[in-house]
DNA sequence: AATGATTTCAACCGCGTGTCT
DNA sequence: AAGACACGCGGTTGAAATCAT
């Protein structure tokens, strides 16, 4: 099976899962475009990294989803949506095709007979697709829009790394989503209690003021780490959510 | 046993984003 | 600033497996 292009599509056989596995372990992953010609393979990059990424990296676990790993899945698809990627992040062991086959066989399924009963109108709202939080990048180029016009600056005291301008505030768009989320914070300081989390454009979870400061200051410390602001969010309140009962 | 319906999941596709020149 | 390129993501597809009749 070849596409018009030349290249060979469809289900892989051992001979090129071994080429390719070959391939990988002896240059590393990345540089996707050259492994075709590393390891003799007449597949796209596309497909090489897909392969890799979803069948043949060794630390992928094929066994059957534990209970509270799919507790964690709906707790982490109700903050995130379909941020698939972000939530395979935190399932040790699963990409994020096995998140998405599984959600969209066995959750999407409960989650339809839960919400059964309900008018069309409330089911339209559920369909509705989530408001986009946009991950920053994993890592910072020097001519990364993001770090325009700010400043890294190095704590001596504590070690730390920091990015000048409230805490890693380093959106250049016409609405910055740190700004977006000062807003919610003014607009909650009649019950004292500050946002965390976004969901359909909202603000979850109520952390007060002093257990926002002290999270927020953490947040540097993880991008340190190499962690992105995703993590950090999902630290701070992923256990504090409600979670979806679906019809167990 | 045969056949059609349903489910599963690997793979493809198109698009958005970041980087480089 | 603009275009080319590579990477990564989520949605979708379709073949294979499983189930029901």
């Amino acid at each position: 099976m070849e596409g018009s292009s030349g290249v060979r599509k469809g289900a892989w056989s051992k001979s090129e899962d071994d080429l390719l596995r070959a391939c990988v372990q002896l240059y590393g992953q990345g540089k996707w475009h050259l492994v075709p010609q590393r390891a003799g393979l007449n597949r796209c990059r596309k497909s090489c990294r897909l392969r890799w990424l979803n069948y043949l990296r060794p630390d992928i676990n094929r066994g059957e989803f534990a209970h509270d790993e799919v507790d964690l899945m709906i707790r982490l698809h109700k903050l995130l949506g379909n941020r698939w990627s972000l939530i395979a992040g935190r399932l040790p062991g699963r990409t994020p095709n096995d998140v998405k086959n599984y959600w969209n066989t066995n959750m999407r399924r409960k989650v339809n007979y839960h919400e059964k009963g309900k008018s069309i109108k409330q089911d339209a709202e559920i369909a509705r697709p989530h408001e986009v939080i946009k991950p920053l990048p994993l890592t910072f180029s020097k001519t990364s829009p993001w770090l325009q016009g700010k400043f890294i600056t190095l704590d001596h005291s504590s070690t730390k790394v920091g990015i000048t301008q409230s805490v890693c505030a380093v959106s250049s768009g016409t609405t910055n989503w740190w700004e977006t989320l000062l807003d919610e914070m003014s607009d909650n300081e009649d019950n004292n209690t500050c946002p965390m989390a976004m969901e359909d454009g909202r603000f979850m979870t109520n952390l007060r003021d002093e257990e926002f400061t002290s999270t927020t200051t953490k947040a540097c410390d993880l991008f340190t780490q190499g962690q992105t602001r995703s993590d950090f969010f999902l630290d701070v309140s992923l256990w504090d959510m409600e979670i979806l009962n679906v019809g167990e």
